[in-house]
DNA sequence: TTGTTTCGCGCAATATTATTTCAAGAATGC
DNA sequence: GCATTCTTGAAATAATATTGCGCGAAACAA
């Protein structure tokens, strides 16, 4: 069930709702190159299959009041399992934290953080952030304009890569 | 035209399409409250106002065979307006960088990158990145895994804000 | 207050889309 | 070669999106 490949016409539906997740379902059909029925099949496949999470709309931060973007380096003082992975349940609890990702290197985690201000932030940070159990060091890094914020995984790649195999 | 500002019935519109962008207009409609077409001319005006940037399928890297992310800190020689722009655009050409943003700080960028393995970013790292021209230093931190990552801004900060202030 | 304008709502009708059903063609395995 | 399994596409049906329009509430003016 779940150990099915893709085909290219599924990678087709992927790269095209990566792109527009709202588009219906005829219009991606007719994109691929199939009829609707078997082309809703493929989607519903695909969600369960897990490889579509969820469908996001893309709202601007700024527009919506929120300012300030910046990224936090977090050192802690444990690395052990217990401990990382009660700093992630920490992390999942503060919604100014959007991303949170261990990693390897000196630093331990990278958050993204949004927030309304920077006082907000400030505040955010040292009385929470900075003064958490087991957190050693914080670096943080405003953001001071995006360049490029494009989502999921490149499919270009992808192709280029099988048609080198095959 | 634009310069609208968002009542409550707008937000929770924001909120319902980020936490799931293919819901059924009827749906979202009876979520917030109101009948299908006004909900819908909503969702419009929002998307025309670029409250709404659009909307993604959020597709699993790994499973597609994306198996290395890496964050990226970039130190450039220049910082003049005419560089920073000039390795913004390289960025945008480089499809294993996803995102890039530009930092206060000691590093001038942050980018997300994705790679199906590490010899292809390790690759792409030597002769692409870090050959740039006016790239100082490279610092990469291997995602070891993912804790968090949700989209977007949180409207239950937004919306504790706005009933405070009324 | 009263009349007027403006705005956004919801009902109803229509156009599109999603979804189910099913028979037939391709791929796979024995 | 033949049966099994899968996937497709046409057709029918259910649901959804979209348009047109009249109504009532809020904003505004006098």
């Amino acid at each position: 069930m779940a150990g099915s490949k893709l085909d290219p016409i599924d990678r087709m539906i992927l790269a095209e709702l990566q792109a527009d997740g709202r588009m219906t379902n005829v219009e991606l059909a007719k994109r691929v190159g199939i009829s609707a029925p078997p082309c809703l099949r493929r989607v519903r496949t695909l969600e369960e299959a897990g490889y579509i999470r969820g469908y996001h709309a893309d709202v601007d931060a700024r527009a919506l009041g929120f300012e300030v973007q910046v990224y936090a380096m977090v050192g802690l003082v444990s690395q052990a399992e217990v401990d990382l992975s009660d700093f992630e349940n920490l992390c999942k609890d503060w919604p100014l934290v959007r991303e949170c990702h261990m990693l390897n290197g000196e630093v331990d985690f990278i958050l993204k953080c949004v927030a309304p201000d920077l006082s907000t932030f400030q505040t955010f940070l040292t009385e929470q952030l900075t003064s958490a159990d087991n957190v050693a060091s914080v670096k943080t890094s405003l953001v001071i304009r995006g360049a490029k914020d494009d989502p999921g995984v490149p499919f270009e790649v992808l192709e280029e890569r099988l048609s080198q195999t095959a």
